[in-house]
DNA sequence: GCGACAG
DNA sequence: ATCTTGTCGC
C-alpha cells in the first residue's frame, strides 16, 4: 500500500533546514484533534467487544531497537510493530534499514522513519490507530515522529515519550497519582502561540509506598486526534505497565528481533 | 555566547 | 537508544 502522502517522507540525505521546512509542512497537513470513527472506549474494554455490533479496533504499538557492525557502530535501525485487537496480539512485523543520520533532537523521525514505513508496508491488517515512541504535536514544529508518521500514512496516531522534549508542564509532575495527567502547553521553544495546549503529562501507573515514584509519560497528538483523547488512550492501554500495551509488546519484539538478526548473521 | 535537547 | 548486577518491595 503507499502512503497517501508519499510526498512528505523523511528523507535522511536533506540539509537540516530542508527536513525543519518539510516538519513545518508536516505540522501543516496534521490535524490536531478527533477525527476517527472507532470507538476509543472500545479499545481496552472487553466487554465493548461483546457489545459492540463492529471490530473491536485494531491498535499498532511501533518501537525501536538498533544494531551494531563489527566496528561496533550503530549502523541500522530495527522497526518493530505489533498488531492489537480486542487486547489480543494479532500481528507482527519487522524491518531493519540502514542509519542515514545520527541522533539529533527534533529530528527523530528522519533517523528512525525510514525503516518505521518499510515496516508499515509490511503490516498486513489495516490499524485504527499508531501509538509511537516519541513526541507528536510536543515538538518544536508540532512534527514529532508520531505527527510524521500519523500524516504520512493518514490514520490517528499518538506520541507516547517518556520524556518531555518541549513545552511545559502546568504544575507539578512527580509523583501524581495513577490516573490523573498534567496539561503540558507551548512555551517559546514550540512554532505555536504561548500556551497552546500540546499534550499531557500523564500517570499510568503509580507505587503505593510513599518513598518512591514512577514518573509520568508525556503524550500528545500525532494526528487526527485531540490531546484529551490521545491522553484517554494512553491511560485505557495501559492497565498493567507503564507504558500502553502495544508499544511495550513492540519494545520487547524489538529487542527480541534483533537478537534474531545477531544469531541468523 | 549560554542553555535545552524525544530515541 | 545502548552498556548491565544487584536490590528493594509486594
Amino acid at each position: 500500500m503507499t502512503p497517501p502522502r508519499p510526498d512528505l517522507a523523511p528523507d535522511g540525505s536533506l540539509e537540516r533546514d530542508d527536513m525543519e521546512a518539510l516538519q513545518r509542512e508536516i505540522a501543516d497537513a496534521a490535524v490536531f484533534e478527533d477525527d476517527f470513527s472507532f470507538d476509543p472506549g472500545a479499545l481496552s474494554n472487553p466487554l465493548a467487544t461483546a457489545s459492540s455490533p463492529d471490530d473491536p479496533p485494531i491498535v499498532a504499538g511501533v518501537d525501536q531497537s538498533f544494531l551494531t557492525n563489527a566496528e561496533g557502530d550503530q549502523d541500522r535501525a530495527l522497526s518493530a510493530v505489533v498488531a492489537m485487537q480486542g487486547g489480543e496480539v494479532i500481528e507482527r512485523v519487522h524491518a531493519v534499514t540502514p542509519l542515514e543520520i545520527p541522533y539529533i533532537p527534533g529530528l527523530l523521525a528522519f533517523r528512525e522513519g525510514g525503516p518505521i514505513l518499510e515496516a508499515l508496508e509490511a503490516l498486513s491488517v489495516a490499524p485504527d490507530l499508531f501509538l509511537f515512541d516519541g513526541s507528536g504535536r510536543i515538538h518544536f514544529r508540532q512534527a514529532g515522529i508520531a505527527t510524521h508518521m500519523g500524516v504520512i500514512r493518514d490514520v490517528p496516531a499518538v506520541g507516547v515519550a517518556k520524556s518531555l522534549l518541549c513545552g511545559t508542564p502546568r504544575g507539578e509532575t512527580e509523583n501524581l497519582p495513577a490516573g490523573t495527567r498534567v496539561p503540558i502547553e507551548a512555551n517559546s521553544r514550540v512554532d505555536c502561540p504561548d500556551g497552546s495546549l500540546i499534550g499531557y503529562a500523564v500517570q499510568t501507573r503509580q507505587y503505593d509506598s510513599p518513598d518512591r515514584y514512577i514518573n509520568p509519560l508525556y503524550v500528545s497528538p500525532g494526528h487526527r486526534v485531540g490531546p484529551e483523547t490521545a491522553a484517554d488512550i494512553a491511560l485505557a492501554l495501559a492497565s498493567s505497565y507503564k507504558l500502553p500495551e502495544p508499544v511495550r509488546l513492540a519494545d520487547s519484539y524489538a529487542d527480541e528481533a534483533k537478537r534474531e538478526v545477531y544469531e541468523t548473521s
